[in-house]
DNA sequence: TGTACATCAGTGAACGCGCGTTCACTGATGTAC
DNA sequence: TGTACATCAGTGAACGCGCGTTCACTGATGTAC
């Protein structure tokens, strides 16, 4: 039953994909490789033919979250200039759509908590992604205390989410998503 | 074997106690029976007596955490006035202890993720708790405004917490604290 | 281009293991007289 | 207060189950001639 290259490959991507949806869905350690094998179409044992371990698979798929992001935001940035663009994506992260749609949403938020106790597996990989998406809020604010400003930025979009998704009465969510968005517009001011 | 109604009363305190610290510090699921009864000092059979089932205790526990921050803050309150506890609470929350500290520390940092896929198992629990705490740090600010400045405030202190224990470089961290006391310290202006 | 054979992606059974929960058992505590 | 017995907190073996990973096997693909 051997594939063609070009099968394997798209079977390697399929696997990423879901598992990216799946990890941020229900987390990591809730989430078992059959999970992520069965939602790509596979059975189970072939797995090993693509990572060298779930633990291998986690870290590629933090960082294709990240990308993803990065990448949209980008592409925004040369479309629509930076202002315009951050304020898209502050309007995009405080969306009830963003509180509902865990397997699409923010990898520090989903995956954050967890991260922080596995040691220093996937922190590498997640401070990476932070770096990035700060570097890119920065073009946003455009004054010399654009960095820290960016990194308060997304410090607010996180807290507020991680706060939405706490709870469950959809008025309270409202209105802690309608005061994260105050809090993130005051920093692009000025 | 049968034991004394305070032994049962202390048993059942010590399990709910040790709970709340390895559930925050490896996660509610990660967390086994064992591994609490082990730490009470019990073996796992005996756990039924006291709770319902594991989910039962989770949300024990849960509440119990909030507890303790409360109690401490509303006599933090009493002793020394709201603005100078609040601002006390945002020392000790944005501080390298509580990164470190996830024993302890704030339990929407260190569950908000799990709980926010629970479904509504904790979302009561969770929710209760935060309009408990929110509706203290009110008091630290003293204008009409308060609850909104309260929950902005609240957002400030847990995304810093999560993206400071999203990574593991030591000065990056020291970096997202000083930033995120910054942004705390603003709400309390005014 | 055609043939022979090595490679290896994917399958599904199996591994050892830890999970949440149940249960028969124990013996000290609580209670009824 | 003393005695007889019911209660039940805690023990440890056992349950069915799903986990991450391994492995012999399959057959189509890739490659060397």
């Amino acid at each position: 039953m051997r594939v063609t290259k070009e099968a394997k490959a798209y079977t390697n991507e399929k696997i990423i994909e879901e598992a990216s949806r799946l990890f941020r869905e229900k987390g990591i350690g809730a989430t078992s490789v059959t999970d992520i094998m069965v939602a790509a179409g596979l059975t189970h044992g072939g797995f090993y033919r693509h990572f060298k371990s779930k633990n291998d698979l986690a870290v590629t798929a933090i960082r294709k979250m990240f990308d993803a992001v990065i990448i949209a935001l980008e592409e925004d940035i040369a479309k629509n200039g930076a202002y315009q663009a951050v304020t898209d994506y502050i309007g995009r992260y405080l969306s009830m759509q963003h509180v509902a749609n865990l397997g699409k949403g923010c990898p520090i938020v989903a995956l954050g908590a967890e991260v922080g106790r596995g040691g220093e597996l996937y922190a590498d990989v997640m401070y990476e992604g932070e770096q990035k998406l700060i570097s890119l809020l920065v073009l946003g604010m455009g004054d010399s205390e654009g960095r820290k400003k960016a990194a308060g930025l997304l410090v607010i979009l996180v807290g507020t989410l991680v706060m939405a998704r706490s709870v469950s009465d959809k008025t309270l969510i409202d209105e802690i998503l309608s005061s994260g968005r105050k809090l993130a517009h005051g920093c692009l001011e000025k």
